[in-house]
Order: C-alpha cells, then sequence, then structure tokens
DNA sequence: CTACTATTCAATAGATTAATTGAATAGATA
DNA sequence: TATCTATTCAATTAATCTATTGAATAGTAG
C-alpha cells in the first residue's frame, strides 16, 4: 500500500516543521507580521545562515512564502490555517503535556488570578467603548495589525505611560499570543497601579485568523 | 528568555511526534478503536519492538494512553483534540503541500468526480431515511463504533454483497479518514453497479470527535 | 567598476532518530 | 514450577538534523 505510506510521510513533512523549537519561535514572529530574514534573526537570536535554513524548511512544506524586495527577502505566513495549527499544537501540548503546565505555572505565577477575556466579549465592550485595549507589542508588529481601538504601549514604556491611562476604565492587554509574557507582566504592572485590568486570551494572530476585524497604522 | 525557549522546546516535542509517517499512521489506527501493541503492528506492518517504540514515543508526549490488561497494554487516542490537530495537519499539508494533490490526483483519479457530502448534510438526510449509509472498514473497528444506522461491508466483501444494496436509494460511504482509499474504491464499485453513491467528506474519528452521534456494536 | 549588504550555499561535527536484533520482564496458562 | 505470550529494554547501525563556518551569489549604492 504504497499510496498511504506516501501520503503520511507527505503530512510527517508537515510534522518535522514543527518538531524544531526555534522554527516554531520563527513562525510566531512570522504569525504578528512579514518579516526578512535578518530581521528574524536579531529577534530570534539566531544567525542568519541558520534562520536562513530554517525558513527554508517552512517554505518546503508550504507554511511559509517568500518574496525578494531590492536586497531582502521577506517571509510570511502562508495563511490562516497555519495559525490555527500553530494553535491547536499549542492546545493540544497544554493539555498533555505535563511539562508545559509546570513551565507555565513556574513563570507565569498571576495566571490563575487573571482569568483570561473572550474574543467574542471583547468587541461587543470596545464597541461599547466601555474597555480601553492595549497592544503591548514591539511597535512594528502593532504598526502592521491590531485591533479595532488598540492603542500600543511597547513594555518598556508602560511604566512611564501609566497615568495617561483612564484609570476610571478596564484595560484589556495582548500580545503575540496566549503565552507571551508580555501580556501578563502589564497586567501585573496595571494592578499594581490600582487599574482594573485583564488579559486577552489569545494574541493578534489568532484574532485575525478567526476573521475579527483589524486595524492598520501607516 | 529561557521561558519562551522552554515553551517552544516543549511545543516541538509534540511536533516531533507528529514528524514519522508510522507514527502517523499508528495514530490514525488509534483513532478508530483502541488496539493492543502487537494488533497495531500487524495492521501497520511495523515490527512489534519497532511499534512499541512508537507508541512510547506518542505516550511521552500525551497524544495517546495506555493501559495493561492481562498479558496486552491497550492504547489510545488521549482526546478528541488530538484528533482534531491530526485533521488539521493533513488540511493544511493538502492545501500547501503540492506533492499531497500530486499524490491523491495520481492514486484516487475518481476524487474530482465524486462530490463528498458534508456531515450535517448527511446526518439529516439519515434520519428521513433517504439514504443508505455503508462503513466500508473492517469489522473490527466498526463494531468499535460507527454512524447511527451505518451498516458495515468490508472491502473484500462488497462485490457479493451488492445485490442486498436498495439500488433505488443514494448510498454514502465512509471509512476512517479523508485520504481513505476502501471509501473512494467502494463508491466506484457502486456507482459501476449502477447505484447512486457518494463519499462522506471525512471518516469515522472526525464525525465522532465533532461531537456527532456514534453508534455502537457489541 | 568596486564595495557593500542580504541571503543562500556547501561542508562539517556532534547530536538525534528509525529500525533491527536479541535479551529481559511481567503476567497467564498448563 | 515450567512454559508461553505480549511487551519493553538495550545495544547497534545507518540515516538525518542542527548549528557553525566560510564562501558564493544577487542586488544596491557610491
Amino acid at each position: 500500500m504504497s499510496f498511504k505510506h506516501d501520503l503520511f510521510s507527505q503530512f510527517a513533512r508537515v510534522g518535522k516543521a514543527l518538531s524544531n523549537g526555534n522554527r516554531l519561535e520563527i513562525l510566531e514572529y512570522l504569525a504578528q507580521t512579514e518579516r526578512s530574514v535578518d530581521d528574524l534573526a536579531k529577534v530570534s537570536g539566531l544567525s542568519v545562515a541558520n534562520t536562513s535554513q530554517h525558513l527554508q524548511q517552512l517554505r518546503q512544506v508550504g507554511l511559509v512564502t517568500s518574496s525578494k524586495i531590492g536586497l531582502k527577502v521577506y517571509y510570511r505566513i502562508a495563511g490562516d490555517d497555519v495559525v490555527n495549527l500553530l494553535k491547536l499544537l499549542r492546545e493540544v501540548s497544554e493539555r498533555h503535556l505535563a511539562d508545559v503546565n509546570q513551565l507555565v505555572d513556574t513563570y507565569l505565577t498571576v495566571k490563575d488570578e487573571l482569568e483570561p477575556v473572550a474574543r467574542e466579549v471583547l468587541l461587543e465592550r470596545v464597541k461599547q467603548g466601555l474597555v480601553t485595549v492595549i497592544d503591548v507589542r514591539p511597535t512594528e508588529e502593532y504598526m502592521a495589525g491590531h485591533l479595532p481601538g488598540a492603542i500600543n504601549i511597547p513594555p518598556d514604556e508602560l511604566e512611564q505611560r501609566l497615568k495617561d491611562i483612564d484609570s476610571q476604565q478596564e484595560v484589556v492587554a495582548y500580545c503575540r499570543g496566549p503565552h507571551c509574557v508580555f501580556s501578563f507582566n502589564a497586567v501585573q504592572q496595571l494592578r499594581n497601579a490600582g487599574i482594573q485590568a485583564s488579559r486577552l486570551e489569545d494574541g493578534f494572530p489568532e484574532w485575525k485568523s478567526a476573521g475579527l476585524p483589524v486595524e492598520l497604522s501607516d
């Protein structure tokens, strides 16, 4: 039964692309916005050659696409289904791998108290002007797309900008994904400042891939 | 940033479990029903020791669970989320890997003509008694769970049982999953016999994990 | 044309993986 | 108790993977 064997081998190629932590990290960066190779090398901390090789592997199985503009080669995620696959991979890991929960519990100690906000609920409250949404990702990622009405406060600017935030209103923070530490820290800081704050359950890529409205900056 | 690194490494462990065709095949068998090690070795064509090692890898990342009953160790899929992950892995592969489409086109030449039936549509028509549903998997898999009202006709029995099928009624066939050849072949045979036949879009595991009703035989 | 930048290519060493083989173990049966 | 069965363990080989290094290539700018 060669067909069955060949077919599973093909599916396994995609699994293999997801079998390395550095590639998964690169995919998370690309889920925020397209980036060039050395841009990705910088944020991931890998060498340029190594980053390039990982990107080529991802491209070979169709998880990312690329195009050359001038000197630079820009890579981007191939589609929303890839974002969904990554989301499900994280969820399955979290549900079935004890080590993941242990890590989350160790590093994100505030997590249990946080009760993340669901996407649909947030959208309604944003429309009614009842909530301030802050995007705690780096500005370049915010610029490439963010939640409607969200204001951008990168992690290192939060402290000095606390005074600009309406302390009477509820604040919801989000960043790259459900395990991105930026939003956990932000919520912690906001609460310490006496502001009612909570975290969005997922990050920007999941919001976007769910087909919810997205705003661009130029 | 050790947390981020460690977390992606954990997710990568699950990816790694999905990075081998034989393991994916084993997971598909387990998605039908729980099975013992040498049972799986037989259906997959792998050696027992090799099968055992693959199963241990799957268990280590929580994709399957096991329990020993008497001499035998029975393995089963850890949850519906694992079935969904496999489904999405297949879909992403099919959408982004040209090789998959080429394989499907080569081996399942009838595919384009088939227009698979959607699950919800089928459920309605089954309730109204408008359609005969046949499960073309091996009997042991059928026994462990099948669509409501489906009759079991394993591939090698179809020819001799063609005369038992009401040729006035529409027939829908399904098997292990969207790429399982049994149902393609069955539809072909049925059509050649002048029966109006089509394929269910997915297989039994996807039906079950979608929360749709399932019937058991004893 | 030359120098520079961003990316890819090619070769390499060390680590990991898959499958095989044969032995070890746990539980059932005679 | 001795034997049989199902599974796991341990050791091995060949193949593959990751990251590093330095060179090659394509495009840009002076």
